[in-house]
RNA sequence: UCCGCGCUAGCUCAAUGGUAGAGCAAACGGCUGUUAACCGUUAGGUUCUUGGUUCAAAUCCGAGGCGCGGAGCCA
């Protein structure tokens, strides 16, 4: 009776014979052993074939091994004679072989980043991507999980919008039956239609942005998280963000140890995090960034008014270990929904998260203006349609109330937490400005 | 939209106006319980395209294409 088997469960198969399926990942061989190293998706095995134990016909199946050739292969699982890992005993006939594969175009040595994502199909399957996109898959269902069990409601946003969120020139156009559509930019204001009838709901999907931005940063494709919440004000918004960040960070250090290693990930950094994260009003950031600055030897002042600038972003985050909330800022360079500050006109109920070792801005959020008159004279400031958010508007003539939420880019997430520099190896199949193969 | 860097063997790179080379991959051989194994041999080139300067261009200049990093903007 063949027992199969496959790589992440071999642990309770030591001294049986087993049988894998999956592709040949790494080979180095001489005249009496060959080492096969065996890849099935779910992680690597060394198999050993010595030339003692095997017929002529399983030496030299062994032998036509390339990498990424699919196979079938038998053997007994034993411990490693120096490392604390399991190693396959290949037997006569332990080799078989569906596809011998021939010039796999990604070899185990150095290859440019330009090159692997033309090979993202197959890069996918290297050590690297592998782990990172389990990490992303962890924090993917933790923070479902951290939601679920704090009684929010999954609710869908629609892809297609008749309206900007945050202008209009980042939007992609989609010809909706002769009309324009956009692709939506953000699921937010659906939220706030959701938090009305649910009180806690939370969106999470794609969302499209066509910014001409080249970084390691941005993509034009990117997942997001928004939660958004009914009778809800800042303080409650930065408890919430503290506490789904940190439930994120311990489900990761959990469950992911075996993909940071890979990822060679400094988890110390992440361990040192703790509550409550850095409340530090805009006002206090212009100060601290201006000293910071001189430090650097940068003359040039922050002016109070400007956004921060990823360099800024840079500076801050890497001055401290836990992540920052930088809040209240300037109304001018907040979205149109944000509400204003009643107790300072000059600033707005509003929030990012900054995360440390220079990561910068993860999430963006804050508490919503609930005023009909202040939301329409923000639109008209704007140069946005007001037609277009009629819908919107009526969120406010019946039933307004303080509420808020906030976007989590996912895989600016991501990458901060497995310490990645691009956020690109971050989504399966990244779309960038002029990048949507494959 | 703007700024910077790059494009040479399948891949990663070298050659600083004068005969295009190395490592890896491939093929063949050797050696070893090996860990991106190692050693030897062989093969591998329209130097992104295009126009110019020059006795001579991978190299200098112009135009274009593509890639990467960054600014702005954002998650």
């Amino acid at each position: 009776m063949k027992t199969t088997t496959t790589i992440d469960k071999i642990a309770g198969f030591v001294d049986r014979e087993v049988t894998l399926s999956g592709w040949l990942y790494n080979k180095r061989e001489s005249k009496k052993l060959q080492f096969l190293q065996i890849r099935d998706g779910t992680g690597i095995i060394q198999a050993i074939v010595s030339i003692k134990d095997v017929d002529e016909e399983t030496w030299s199946a062994g032998q036509s091994l390339t990498q990424e050739s699919s196979l079938y292969i038998t053997g007994t699982v034993s411990k490693h004679p120096k490392r604390d890992e399991y190693e396959l005993q290949v037997k006569s006939g332990g080799i078989n072989i569906i596809q011998v594969t021939e010039d796999y175009p990604i070899t185990p040595k150095d290859h440019g980043t330009g090159y692997l994502f033309e090979h993202r199909h197959l890069w996918l399957r290297s050590q690297k991507p592998w782990a990172l996109l389990r990490i992303r898959s962890e924090v993917i269902q933790a923070i479902r999980t951290f939601f679920y069990e704090d009684g929010y409601l999954a609710f869908d946003s629609p892809m297609f919008t008749p309206s900007a969120v945050e202008g209009t020139t980042t939007l992609f156009n989609v010809d909706y039956f002769g009309e324009t559509a956009f692709l939506t930019q953000s699921g937010q204001l659906y939220g706030e239609a959701g938090a009305m009838a649910h009180r806690k709901i939370v969106v999470f999907g794609p969302t499209f942005r066509a910014e001409k931005s080249k970084t390691r940063r941005h993509l034009t494709e990117f997942w997001m998280i928004e939660p958004e919440v009914a009778f809800f004000d800042l303080e409650d918004n930065f408890e919430l963000m503290e506490r789904m960040t940190m439930y994120v960070i311990e489900w990761v250090l959990d469950k992911c140890r075996k993909e940071l290693e890979i990822l060679e990930r400094d988890t110390s950094l992440l361990e040192k995090i703790k509550l409550p994260f850095i409340r530090m009003h805009y006002d206090d950031a212009v100060k601290e960034l201006n000293e910071l600055r001189k430090k650097a030897g940068i003359n040039e002042e922050f002016e109070w008014g400007g956004d921060l600038g990823s360099p800024d972003e840079t500076m801050l985050t890497e001055a401290h270990e836990n992540p920052i909330f930088l809040h209240h800022f300037p109304r001018e360079i907040k979205a149109f929904y944000m509400a204003p500050d009643p107790d300072d006109e000059r600033v707005s109920l509003s929030v990012d998260m900054l995360a440390p070792e220079g990561y910068g801005e993860i999430i963006g959020g804050g508490q919503r203006a609930d005023d009909e008159k202040y939301v329409i004279e923000q639109i008209k400031k704007h140069d946005l349609p007001q037609e277009a958010f009629e819908w919107f508007l009526d969120l406010r003539r019946y039933g307004t109330n303080p509420h808020g939420g906030f976007g989590l880019g996912l895989e600016r997430l991501v990458a901060w937490l497995a310490g990645v520099q691009s956020i690109r190896g971050c989504i399966p199949f990244p779309r960038t400005i002029e990048k949507v193969y494959p």
